[in-house]
Parts: structure tokens; sequence; C-alpha cells
DNA sequence: GTATGGTATGGGAGCGCTCTCAGGGAGCGC
DNA sequence: GCGCTCCCTGAGAGCGCTCCCATACCATAC
């Protein structure tokens, strides 16, 4: 069974290379009868189009390229990749759109990997995450003018097409139940300042609680996503006894598991002597005791919704620059020593 | 800066196509001042070669396509798939090669992936993963003629390109070990039967178990990669408490996290009534109480000596079938009752 | 009858590259 | 000085497809 092609089909079926590429694709401009002949020999030599020759006249590839830049190393210990990817494959399977994914996995990679994100002729755009401050991605892009859909705020107030989850109003939100609870002592263990959803996240939260009549009080400390550092965080809050918080509100479901074991291991209970909030809603919940009440961000949805606006920006369906915002929602569990209102 | 082609570079340096085309692909056969004059070109006009007309007149794409099939829904909870796909990228990164990645999130989409897959002109070849018994995907690679890997180990005897883990060793290392510090009632949770991994892990236990002249006595429930499974695995081998085992290997880490959880909710105590060793090695250690001692399975290896492999099998450097066995080692904690004598 | 329009089909051109081959020039040995 | 080889370069063909246009045919309208 070699390769075989169009031609060929068509001079079997005794039709033009034509006739065959209308069948192939759907075109309507085909009598029954032929169409019946043509997929009869399709059938039985197994054709398949070849997809370089076809995007080479097409101009089209059908592949969207997924690019996670920074420490990939640590990546897949957070399950938020994981969604991430899951709803772009869903939209992308839906779209009969292949995926290509680019994770760098160490620094020196990025040089290497710009080149093929942007190269043309291989995929039709690009969905970027995690993007840092002043990624160089980004104005290569730009000047390739290849399409892409930011997943996260872009930094700078150009223009672009993005999806995200509403973080600040998560975090507003989650300072606000903290104080609606009784708590008067609210601190902060914040995601890195370097990306905009960390700056988001500590901005809502701070937000919620000078709505609340409340001061942060120097009570804050800053992580890097990871569970050691969500630890080493609370140990920083928990250093002098007299000033300690009566509640911490932590930037992602990660960190405050790293925060949850240094406040029992500094002898303290939670919720009752520190209640704790954190942001993502995406551990399985009962993978900490007391469960964890979380800012849930909707990380599939977004995936998804993402892959599907590249889609149209590929299609020129859509041409001016949009900012697509999902809601976050409040689960609440027992780390906030709230009765639960909801289990999921 | 509008799209450009080497004719056009070519133009603009004052050679032919064929120079542009030899400078950019390194032949040595270029004399240095043309090859300086073209790559000045090259760099002020930006230029990029065309992916996909590369491919098709190379016939080759550069990329490599990794499959993951079945339940993707559940896949990213567990670390493996994750650690499989930084292995595999790190050697893709390296090779210059782009990874296309296939997630099947339903049954039904099935259908319409495996073409794209199989798809001449869009992957060199394939990495294959998570194969359940008699997929069709295999055969239809095969047929298709394109160059695939598998990880794991293929289910019947022909002979394919696969590369795996010792499962069955690592799996009588853990019978053998807990035989050792002198439990005697060993029972297993095993990982799910339609795979070879599971089946693996299960008889490689038995075997160790016979070595050290035990019996499993019915102490053996299956379980289905899920913590939850691992759980409800544990919770009948605690049915009845005379027949009670006093040590058991549970096939994968997070089922036995569930296994783990189902003992301290019994009111026993692991390692003192009841002994666990669990598979993989994947998890972080400290998120369970006490640590999994665990027989760890090099994944990130595996999957990078894959996408190795399939590389030799695209350029035909190697022909005939090899299967690939990475040893396992195991990682002595807590949960075991030993004494640690590794602290990785 | 001719004019008009829609539909089914074929053929040519071309997408941007690689690969093979031919040819010109330089360098070498005798 | 001639022939040989080796290196560099250019030109042509062709990868398998899509897209556009020409053509042939049929149906309808006047």
């Amino acid at each position: 069974m070699a390769r075989v092609n169009l031609e060929e089909i068509g001079r079997l079926a005794g039709v033009s290379r034509s006739t065959v590429s209308r069948v192939v694709n759907g075109s309507p401009n085909v009598s029954p009868e032929v169409r019946e002949r043509v997929e009869a020999v399709i059938a039985e030599t197994g054709y398949r189009p070849h997809a370089a020759a076809r995007s080479l006249a097409s101009n089209r590839t059908g592949v969207f390229g997924l690019v996670v830049p920074s420490a990939a190393e640590t990546l897949f210990d957070d399950p938020y990749f994981g969604r991430l990817i899951l709803g772009v494959t869903s939209a992308t399977n839906a779209m009969q759109t292949t995926l290509a994914l680019f994770l760098f996995d160490q620094e020196s990679d990025e040089n290497s990997i710009i080149p093929q994100v942007v190269n043309p002729g291989l995929v039709d755009g690009v969905i970027v995450t995690a993007t840092q401050m002043g990624d160089p991605l980004i104005s290569q892009l730009q000047q390739a003018t290849m399409p892409f859909v930011i997943v996260g705020r872009p930094d700078d107030g150009r223009s672009m097409f993005s999806v995200d989850a509403d973080n600040r109003g998560g975090a507003r939100m989650a300072a606000r139940h903290l104080a609606e609870l009784g708590r008067t002592r609210i601190g902060l263990i914040s995601p890195p300042s370097n990306s905009t959803a960390g700056l988001d996240r500590r901005n809502g939260f701070l937000e919620g609680l000078a709505e609340a009549g409340l001061r942060i009080d120097g009570l804050i400390a800053e992580g890097n996503w990871t569970e050691e550092s969500g630890r080493a965080a609370m140990e920083t809050l928990l250093a002098s006894p007299a000033s300690r918080p009566d509640a911490v509100f932590v930037g992602s479901d990660r960190m405050a598991v790293g925060a949850l074991r240094a406040i029992q291991e500094a002898g303290l209970s939670c919720p009752d002597d520190i209640a704790l909030v954190s942001f993502d809603g995406i551990l399985p919940p009962d993978q900490t005791m007391p469960r964890l009440t979380s800012v849930a961000q909707p990380v599939a949805e977004v995936g998804e919704r993402a892959a599907r606006l590249l889609a149209s920006i590929v299609d020129s369906t859509v041409t001016t620059a949009e900012h697509i915002v999902f809601p976050t929602r409040l689960v609440i569990r027992e780390s906030c020593g709230s009765p639960p209102a909801d289990g999921a």
C-alpha cells in the first residue's frame, strides 16, 4: 500500500485530480455518482491527503501551537497546566486542529524554540501562557505577524487578544470573605509579582481588605508558586508570635498546601488559629486536612476559549483585539472556618 | 516585513535560490564570502524558511507526535504523564524537533484523531503511550507505515519498538522488601489488569512473594490508578479484621495515597499495623504522612529515550525492533516500616 | 431559435522548498 | 601544458496539493 496521491486516485476513478480534491474537501459541486466512485477508490486505496502539500498550497496548516515557557520542570506538579492543556485540546479536537506543544525546559531552550514557534508553515497561530513581563516571544510573534492569544493578562497596555480569569475580583472576594468571618489580622502570601496574575491577586486582595476597613499591617510575604515557597512564606508570617495573623489569603493552591503544613508544624490549628483561603480551586479537595476554601478559576474553560478565539483570529472572523475575562467563584470548605455551603 | 522566500533572498544577495538553501541548511560547500553575504540578507529581512514547503520537498516534517489515548480527564492528576511529556520535550527540544500532542479527551474523539496521527506529511513518527490491549491505533500506524515507538510493553508478542520501565522487577523487589522486614500477610492493590504495566506489576509482585515463600491468601484487590480506587481497594482488604494484611504493595503512588487514607480512617497506623510500598516514586514525598516507600521508575528518562529511539527509526539508523527496559529502584522512606536508608 | 445562467469537470499555474545534475573555475600532478 | 579532480554555483524538475479559469453541458427564459 504505497503512497498514493490525488492524481492517482483520479486516474483510478476516471476523473481529474481537481474532482478528487473536491470530493476530499466536500465541495458541493460534484455529481453524486462521481462522488461515490471517487470515495470508493479512496477507501480501497487508503488514500490520505498529504498534510504538508495541503499546507503549502492553502497556506493553512491546521496546527495551533501552545507555548509554555519558563520553568517547565516544576510545571506538572501544578495541576494548572494540565487542566489548561485539557481545555485547549478539547477545543482543538473539536475543530479538527492539531496541537503542537512548545515546552521550554530550560532557559537556554528559549532561543532555539522561538524560531520554531514563529516559523511560517508550521502553525497557524499560537497560544501563549505564563508570559513574563516583557517576554521576547511576544514581540517576535508580532513581528512575524503570527496570530496569537495570550492566556493571562498582557503586562502592557497594548491591545492584544487574551483570555484570563478574574484574578483581581477573586482575590478581593477572598479578602472580604475572611473579613466577614470576623478575622481582623489578615495576611497575604502573594504569588510572584513578576506575573500579572500574581500582581492582580495581590492588588485584588489589598482592595478587598481596604473595602472591609482593614489594613495589611506588614503581614505580607511572597512565594514563587511552589509548595515549599508557601511554607517558607508562612513561616515568615508566623515568625513573631505577637503580630501573628488570624487569617491568610494564599495566592495559589499549591502554596497553600505548604502554608498549611507550616501552620501545623508550628503547632497551630487551621482554621481555629489561622484561617486560610487560597486561589485556583484546582486541587483534589481531599488532599489537605482541613480541606481548602479556595477561589476557583475555570482553567479548562479558559484554555478552550483561548483556542476558539485563536481560531476566529486565524479565520479573520474577529479582528479587533479583545480581552476576555472569566469570573471566579469562592468555593467554601473548612480551611476558612465558616460552615461549608458548597461541597463542590 | 512581508513574507519573503529563498528566491527573493537570492536576488538580494546576488546568488541563486540553491545557494541560499545551502546556507540555510549549513551545507559546507559555500564560499565564506557568499555565506556571509547571504546570512546578512537573511538577518535583515527576517527570513524564515517555510516549514510546509520544506516538508513537502524533503518528505520530513521535523514533528513527532505524542499520543495519549483514553481517559485524558484524569490524566493530569497523575504526575506520570507530565513527567513523561517533560522527558519527551527535553529530547525533542535538543533535536530541534517539535512535538504534536494528541490527547483524546473522549472515546468519541478517537476516530477523529487517529486520521490526524497517521496523516502523512504531518508528523515523522509517533510515540504512543498508555495503549490498551488491542489498540486500533497500533494497527493503523503499521498499516500506514508510520514509524512509532510504544511507551510501555506491547501486549502481543509482535516485535515493535518500545521503551518501558522494569515494572515486573520493581514489583518483585517491593514484595521481597516487605517480606524481609518480617511481614507475612502481604496484600496487593493491583493496577488495572487491562494494561501491561498493571499486569507486570501484579505478576512481579506475586513472583517476589513466592520467592519469599509467602502466599497471597486472597489479599488482592484491583484499582484503576485513581486515588479513590486505591482507597476503595484498601477498604476491601480491611473488611474482615481477622484476615487483615500486615503489609500491602500498592501498584501506583496515587492509589497508595488513597490506600493510606483508608488505613488512617480505619483507625490503623501505617507502617505499624500495615506497611505500604507503592510504585512510581513520582509524588513529592512530603505529600503523605508517613512518606511513601516506593519503587521509583525513571519516567522522564523513558520519555526521552522513546523520543531518541523514534528519531533513529525515522533516520533508519536502527531497523530491527527493540524493547528497551529501564531499571527501577526501591526508594525507602517511612511507610514500609524500615529505617530510611535513602532520603531521595 | 438565440441568449443567459448555473453546474460539473479538467487543466494550468504555482505554493517554497529540496535534490540532482551540469558546468565553470581553480588547483594539482605529471 | 594538459588532464584530472575538487569545489562552488545555478538551473530544472518535482514534491502533492489548492485555486482559478476555461470549457462543456444542460436547463431555463424570451
